[in-house]
DNA sequence: ATTACATATTCGGAATATCGAATGTCCTAA
DNA sequence: TTAGGACATTCGATATTCCGAATATGTAAT
């Protein structure tokens, strides 16, 4: 089975996307697998650096490549997770701004939807006690 | 119209997932608004810790609150971000292992497309030379 | 006013990330 | 075997992040 990765792997691995030239190299890959060299025309960033980015790339498993010859082909190691992750952070969702009202209906629904899971145990209203505006 | 954020502006919204408390501060989140207070309890963090966590997702306005009273109750600005988000990256795809013949399928599929839509263009046969085995 | 609480900000140091330059490794052609 | 190309790795400098301690700010009860 198909263990979900923690709270640290996760972290990890989003640290792997937040970078603008490994973001640029995934974009790159998603339309096919690369060499370094072709990267390097492509990007603007040197060698070397290229080189280190796709090493932190490698150790995210989001990369992985195939020699051929002298030329490592890249490739994308989780295609589909890299291809919704661009998707996601391009989609540009609207940023939502709340009422003091809204928030307080939205603590009663979730403490009542609380009260009705904990219908058997004893005492659940440990609240602790609001102030008056 | 909505614009498209940039490569930069992705990395930063990036960078403000990727750490474990802020996660976890998301993920609780996911279940309703709440305090400083709360999360204290929630979390295995510091009062003033948590306070600068929230200042990074609020720069990123992936949080923001609304006063009640001396309280603080922080929500979701982007709820459907951050659902899909940790949804994305719990989702555990499986890694992919592609073998020197399927990387040099890729690259020909890859250009005969662009052929096709160089069709009008003179020259299309720029690939640099491949060596032999 | 004073006090207490809830939360934010500032500061300093440790840990980590980033990048260029130099160097190393591997492969192939001559 | 030597030379050159394609990459990777190491190193040192700079920048950024992270966290705890201390301190500041704002609100409300007394």
């Amino acid at each position: 089975m198909p263990t979900t990765p923690d709270a640290r792997t996760t972290a990890e691995l989003l640290k792997a996307f937040s970078h603008t030239t490994r973001l640029a190299i995934l974009q790159e890959l998603l339309d096919g697998p690369k060499c370094v060299t072709d990267m390097e025309e492509l990007l603007p960033a040197r060698q070397a650096n290229i080189s280190q980015h796709l090493a932190v790339l490698r150790h995210a498993h989001l990369v992985d490549y195939a020699q051929d010859g002298s030329l490592r082909c890249y490739y994308l190691a989780r295609p589909e997770l890299v291809k919704d992750m661009l998707a996601l952070v391009g989609r540009g969702d609207a940023v939502v701004k709340r009422t003091p009202a809204e928030i307080q209906a939205d603590k009663e629904r979730l403490a009542k939807a609380k009260a009705r899971s904990n219908q058997a145990s004893a005492r659940q209203g440990v609240r602790r006690p609001r102030v008056k505006r």
